[in-house]
DNA sequence: TGTAGACCTTACCCCAAGGGCAAAGTCAAC
DNA sequence: GTTGACTTTGCCCTTGGGGTAAGGTCTACA
């Protein structure tokens, strides 16, 4: 038997953290001596430890660990194998996230050798004042939560292609999304795509046109909140007000542009002067 | 001036975190009522606010984000640019860690495919016990922390071969490291660099031979802990007890091996049987 | 002018995964 | 027998806020 600190030495996990996995029961020591409380564990712990500290660098939460080794105990590796897949996929994500804030960070850098301070693209955001036309919209409305939007824009677009495929509908633009939550909701937010078609068929709805705050964004998408951002304050300033839903029209196809710096997306905010 | 909803929407930043930032520093309201104690933020506020979230996205904790902010407002962006240029090799760090991890899980997936558990490398590092031979070792003893060790192999080691290449001494092994202390502590470690030579010069000193448990790995070093788990097993079950330090023999040269499951290490614990 | 509902305030407790420290009890070696 | 190393429990601390309660305020509508 190895008393707590040489059990801990053996595993390069210290004799605190031990004593908090005894607490929430992650790993009990074989024994415990019922005088003075000193935490006894067996060599065979050691697989059980080593384990654990696998599954600790493989990002698995304390809680998931506990679970993983309950259903251990029962059966088969199914449950760990699917488990394992599925953090797997995480850190695929997570290395994605990271490799795309590296880009930004380069981005900004190199702004910085050139001399341009890192916000300074909030200044040169143009909005212009436009009137737009009314248009007819194949439209699907839904509530969306924030995880699921790189998925539902294919999804839904595609559905809405679809549609104007088979039914021979005529396209008169490019599509869009309008925004219907007035603020923002990471939970989910009443989200509405649209195409405008010529036909007035069943699944479309009129948008009135009116006037509008609008800016054109050139880039990459993580640059719409500071899109947002400076219409609301353009609104704000030259003492306008929002009347309708904003919308974004995505001129260029994300699917068909490789490149982000070639997106084209403008965004309106439909508005009146505020009395 | 916008109250503090209007702002979080804005900002797409909770009403909760704004004062949270206010209470600690990053970002006071422009005005606070004095009688109601509403906060205010003024539109300006959205630039700063912006690129606060910038920074987060960066990993920059709050407490940095708020000493840029604080250097930001007196010289240029000299202090921001080093910031970043730090930043930006940690996550290149942390993306190598990951890649890393990725790898490691795709072989326990794999292996689980295979139906082989785990764990079960652990069952399978087999140990002998071996009669070494005492040796001359040109060494070098220092305390090394944790994060220093990749570092440390190659400046130490080099520094021991120059030597051995200057003062035409005679090379009789591959280097090894000492491990002295007799824990593992993150914050510095007893460790000895050494690499047997013929010559009894200065700088040298005897390892003596003598009854050593030994395991051999073939692969990752990552794979140590289990080695070292292993042997503390293997010497505690069969009777025996540790009486000198422990040693790594680094068969194969890491500079020269490419592809890790190549690499050759002998971990030699010296033992004694116990009474 | 009244009031309902939306909005704001502070204050308190909570999360993960332990680290640090103190006071007190215990063990092992000399 | 003593000393120093080891162990115990207990309490507070960390990051970046989230959740909720109790109570005060604002504004739009009737």
């Amino acid at each position: 038997m190895l008393s707590i600190g040489e059990f801990s030495k053996i595993c390069e996990v210290s004799a605190k953290t031990l004593r908090y996995y005894d607490e929430i029961g992650l790993i009990h020591p074989d024994e415990i001596n019922a005088d003075n409380g000193y935490r006894y564990y067996s060599i065979s712990q050691l697989k059980k430890m080593l384990f654990i500290n696998r599954l600790k660098s493989y990002q698995f939460s304390l809680e998931e660990i506990k679970a993983i080794l309950e259903l251990e105990e029962d059966q088969s590796g199914e449950k760990l194998y699917s488990a394992l897949s599925r953090k797997r996929r995480e850190i695929e994500q997570q290395i994605k996230a990271l490799d795309y804030t590296l880009k930004q960070m380069s981005n900004d850098i190199s702004n910085l050798e050139k001399g341009i301070p890192m916000m300074s693209r909030l200044d040169t955001i143009e909005v212009q004042l436009v009137e737009t036309r009314p248009m007819n919209l194949l439209f699907i409305r839904l509530m969306m939560s924030s995880d699921d939007y790189a998925k539902g824009y294919g999804k839904y677009f595609s559905g809405l292609y679809t549609k104007i495929a088979t039914e021979k509908l005529t396209l008169l633009g490019t599509p869009m999304t309008i925004f219907h939550s007035p603020e923002y909701n990471p939970a989910g937010n009443d989200t509405e795509f649209a195409i405008p078609i010529k036909e007035a068929v069943q699944g479309t709805r009129a948008l009135p046109g009116g006037l509008c705050a609008r800016s054109v964004l050139k880039g990459s998408y993580s640059e719409l909140t500071s899109v947002y951002a400076k219409l609301r304050e353009w609104v704000e300033n030259e003492g306008y007000k929002l009347v309708e839903s904003p919308y974004e029209v995505y001129v260029t196809d994300p699917n068909q542009v490789t490149v982000s710096e070639d997106l084209v997306t403008k965004v309106y905010f439909p508005v009146q002067k505020s009395i």
